[in-house]
RNA sequence: GCGGAGAUGGCGGAAUUGGCAGACGCACUAGCUUGAGGUGCUAGCGGGAGCAAUCUCGUGGGGGUUCAAGUCCCCCUCUCCGCACCA
């Protein structure tokens, strides 16, 4: 017999031709009634090429979309990309290109790769971030956080990469470095930044992590965030410098041990600490400051420097010296602490390298004061050595203290945050210019709304050497003061493109709007994002970001949710001969190498199938053949097969319920060419196939409404097919009908090139994420007989097949007398007999 | 140090609520197909003993609960990820 060979070029490119010419194909229907689903993937950054650690997350999100509106959801599945950057400023100044012409002609290679893989997404609601009509919008909510009080400048010690020659947020720095260059230490520089005041959500921004979002979102998504905000619940105390009007405000989670308090050190760039020390104080400062950004974080010796002045404990009245350190962060809480050597690691180290008195305040609750000084640090315990608090449990002493300073006035209870405000100015050319107007009369003015979008000129040399190059542009810069009308000169900075990310999301929803951002009513019908789907990478930065425009825009009254996406997943990295594919290491697969190769089809089902999504998975070029193998068995088994299902228009699709047994036996003479015995074999064949093609539908359902463990999914398909394959001859043409048009659906979210074609050699029309879902019949589903395995303590020893729901008073019996159980039950006593109905039977013996 | 996730054959991984450990795939071995190579098809494949039926050990290590533990509880080891002189 010729054997049709799967050829996946000529099936893909054949969909992808058709497709190609469809532009509704993937539309949502903003009109339905149906419900909703709102899957989304991160959009890319336009790099130009497309590469399989992309695909993997796109083809989960595809996967989701498919199955979704085969359950007969109103989908929304956008993409877009997030075009601005210094990347694309980098690449123009070394090929001499323009930025725009460079992202332009990359996002145009990216499309068509999408399109080729196949991915279904609604590209009339694309959304370029580098187009004016979106930095319109940037801007204008730029104003709108101005108004607000959320957006300030101010001078302040930032990171610097001098490779991307721009500051960076806080979040974009990794181990010290910058986060697109992973081997060059960001340095510290004094500039004047616009920031956005991502601290005063903090509070709200941890509360819903445990309020809304636990659950929903990956656990080590969550302690990320938790970790970065950083809530610290404390006090703050002010300690009066002897001799001086000055004041030294602490920040401590333990006040309780402030009886205990030998020293008080300050940061090295504390201002308080530079005004009462002398020259050669100052100059020990300014080596620690210096010393620090050279080593990076990470380990540093502790170096102190005596400023010479004492402070007061408020509690105690005792006088304690003030020292600088330079393990104390100036950003951190207030610069200052309180040194407690008995019962904090770091200050006994700072306290015994200076010589500093060691007091102990605080004993076990079981125990005694530890007299000499020690290396364990007790947790809460009681108070002693305390005046009028010794006695006191930590907690209680705490409470007290705060009211004490409370009312005397020298401090109180306070909270800290790790997290700092968003500086969003960026130094570099390709970003939305900041819309505002420096006016030597009226100070700073913004752009008013109606003179919005400043758009950036084209006519810019582009040099990379830190200064904004718009500095450079006089037709830019020079503008009339929108209030008083004098010369004025333009802010050059342009935003961070974390900003265009932060709402993209939203844009999609009414992407052509230009009255608004969007129509708050389509927001509402779409919003929250049900199912958003991305790299871990982002946990602190897009994820947080765009949790704080979500509650800056309900605020500003344009939505009404709270959090941008309801379900989060993380998808895992793809591995390749055992590291992360990169482009230092060479071991980038392209998704263009691969469609070559393998196909889309084959490489997003390998991608589905070598592990769960969630993890971490290897590239295996012998593991995407075996994929093909497997698509190739599908492929020839229903295209040789396809005629004897008798398919004619009008045939009743997999929906409309599937044949009792009753009816597979019933007379076909197409089936019935063989003799009686024969056609008994076909019967018991077509339950046994019709069997498993249930089964595999209730597994593949199950997969994807509970838990995405589409490899296993894949697993059940492999088993149904071979499972056809080993029946091929028996099964007759009308249990063939009932099981393959079922068999290529189920195929459908994984891989839709092959699934549509072979939906058209069953003489079906497409597309067959159109098609609603195969319903699977428990019955049909349900075995004949169940095996009984039988155990004797614990130990199997053999099996019997019963009826299914057979009493446990029958299984016992049949248990105590099958041959297998007798050579282990004689000679013993049976103690007890355990029967789990159509599982297991185990005979306890002594 | 703090927080999170993990540890199952030669490999990737199954085992959904405690009930047959190793589904499915890769690699490997054999047979058939083929002029040959490849493809395709069929079968075998955790360790040990045995010609075999079969027996026995086995889910990082140690204890426990249970008729029954990869799964639940306690202790330990190791791996990965995130944060880290955060007061």
């Amino acid at each position: 017999m010729a054997e049709t060979v799967y050829d996946h070029k000529q099936v893909e490119l054949k969909w992808f031709e058709r497709w190609k010419n469809d532009p509704d194909l993937y539309k949502a229907d903003p009109e339905s009634t149906r419900p909703k689903y709102y899957v989304l993937e991160m959009l890319p950054y336009p790099s130009g090429s497309l590469h399989i650690g992309h695909v993997r997350n796109y083809a989960i999100g595809d996967a989701l979309a498919r199955y979704k509106w085969m359950q007969g959801f109103n989908v929304l599945h956008p993409m877009g990309w997030d075009a601005f950057g210094l990347p694309a400023e980098n690449a123009a100044i070394q090929r001499g290109r323009h930025p725009r012409e460079w992202t332009l002609s990359n996002i145009a290679e990216m499309k068509r790769q999408h399109l080729r893989m196949g991915f279904s997404y609604d590209w009339d609601r694309e959304v370029t971030t580098c187009e004016p009509e979106y930095y319109r919008w940037n801007q204008w909510f730029f104003l709108k956080m101005l108004e607000r009080g959320l957006a300030y400048r101010k001078k302040a010690l930032l990171n610097w990469c001098p490779l991307c020659a721009t500051v960076l947020a806080n979040e974009q720095v990794i181990d010290g470095c910058c986060w697109r260059h992973e081997t060059t230490p960001v340095e510290q520089r004094a500039l004047t930044q616009w920031f956005w005041k991502i601290t005063a959500y903090a509070d709200e921004l941890l509360r819903d992590i445990t309020d809304r979002l636990e659950g929903h979102w990956p656990d080590r998504v969550l302690s990320m965030q938790r970790n970065w905000i950083g809530r610290s619940e404390g006090s703050e105390v002010d300690f009066k410098i002897e001799g001086s009007a000055e004041t030294i405000r602490v920040f401590t989670t333990r006040v309780d041990t402030i009886y205990g308090a030998t020293c008080v050190i300050l940061a090295p760039e504390h201002p308080v600490a530079q005004k009462l020390m002398d020259e050669a104080g100052r100059a020990r400062a300014r080596q620690m400051i210096d010393a620090r950004a050279a080593k990076g974080p990470g380990d540093i010796e502790k170096d102190g420097h005596f400023t010479g002045h004492y402070a007061i404990n408020p509690y105690s009245g005792g006088r304690v010296p003030v020292w600088i350190g330079n393990f104390v962060l100036m950003d951190y809480g207030t610069g200052a602490i309180m040194a407690v050597p008995a019962h904090d690691e770091r200050d006994f180290d700072f306290c015994t390298t200076y010589g500093i008195p060691i007091r102990p305040v605080i004993r076990p609750v079981d125990g005694p004061l530890a007299e000499k000084p020690q290396a364990a640090f007790p947790d809460d315990g009681i108070v002693e050595n305390s005046g009028e608090f010794s006695g006191l449990p930590s907690a209680e002493a705490r409470r007290r203290m705060n009211g004490l300073a409370e009312e005397k006035g020298f401090g109180k209870a306070a909270i800290t945050y790790r997290i700092k405000d968003w500086g969003i100015s960026r130094q570099r050319y390709w970003g939305t210019p900041i819309p505002v107007i420096h006016c030597p009369a009226c100070g700073m003015v913004p752009v008013p709304e109606s003179d919005l979008p400043v758009i950036l000129p084209t006519d810019v040399k582009l040099t990379g050497t830190g200064a904004s190059p718009l500095l450079e542009v006089e037709s830019f810069m020079n503008v009339k003061c929108p209030h008083c009308g004098e010369p004025a000169r333009r802010e050059s900075d342009t935003m961070d493109t974390f900003v265009d990310s932060s709402w993209y999301f939203y844009r999609y929803c009414d992407p052509k709007n230009s009255t608004a951002p969007f129509d708050s009513k389509k927001i509402a019908y779409w919003f929250p994002i049900d199912q958003y789907i991305g790299g871990v990478e982002h946990a602190i930065l897009h994820l947080i970001y765009s949790r704080f425009f979500t509650k800056v825009m309900r605020d500003l009254g344009l939505i009404t949710n709270a959090e941008p996406a309801a379900r989060l997943f993380t998808q895992g990295m793809v591995i390749k001969d055992g590291a992360k594919m990169s482009k230092n290491k060479g071991n980038v697969v392209s998704a263009e190498e691969m469609i070559d190769r393998f196909g889309a089809d084959t490489g997003r089902l390998f991608e589905l199938f070598a592990a769960p999504p969630e993890k971490d998975m290897d590239w295996t070029d012998a593991g995407a053949e075996g994929a093909y193998r497997f698509l190739g068995r599908v492929f020839r088994f229903v295209t040789r097969n396809a005629d004897r299902t008798g398919s004619r228009p009008g045939n009743p699709q997999a929906r409309t319920g599937p044949p009792r047994p009753a009816e597979l036996s019933g007379t076909n003479e197409d089936s019935a060419e063989a003799g009686s015995v024969v056609r008994a074999d076909s019967i018991n064949a077509g339950r046994k196939a019709l069997r498993k093609l249930h089964q595999t539908i209730r597994r593949v359902t199950e997969d994807f409404n509970h838990r995405w463990h589409f490899n296993t999914s894949i697993a059940g398909l492999m088993e149904l097919v071979n499972e056809l394959y080993a029946q091929e001859d028996k099964l007759s043409g009308e249990a063939l009908a009932q099981i393959l048009p079922p068999l290529v659906l189920l195929l459908g979210p994984f891989a839709p090139y092959v699934a549509e074609e072979l939906w058209e050699q069953l003489g079906r029309t497409g597309p067959v994420f159109r098609q609603p879902w195969p319903i699977y019949d428990e019955e049909l589903a349900k075995e004949d007989a169940a095996e009984i395995v039988l155990q004797v303590n614990g130990k199997v020893r053999g099996r019997i097949l019963v009826p299914l729901g057979s009493p446990k008073e029958g299984l016992e019996r049949t248990a105590l007398t099958d041959p297998s159980t007798q050579p282990f039950l004689a000679g013993k006593q049976v103690v007890k007999v355990i029967v789990v109905p159509d599982k297991l039977v185990n005979i306890v013996v002594r």
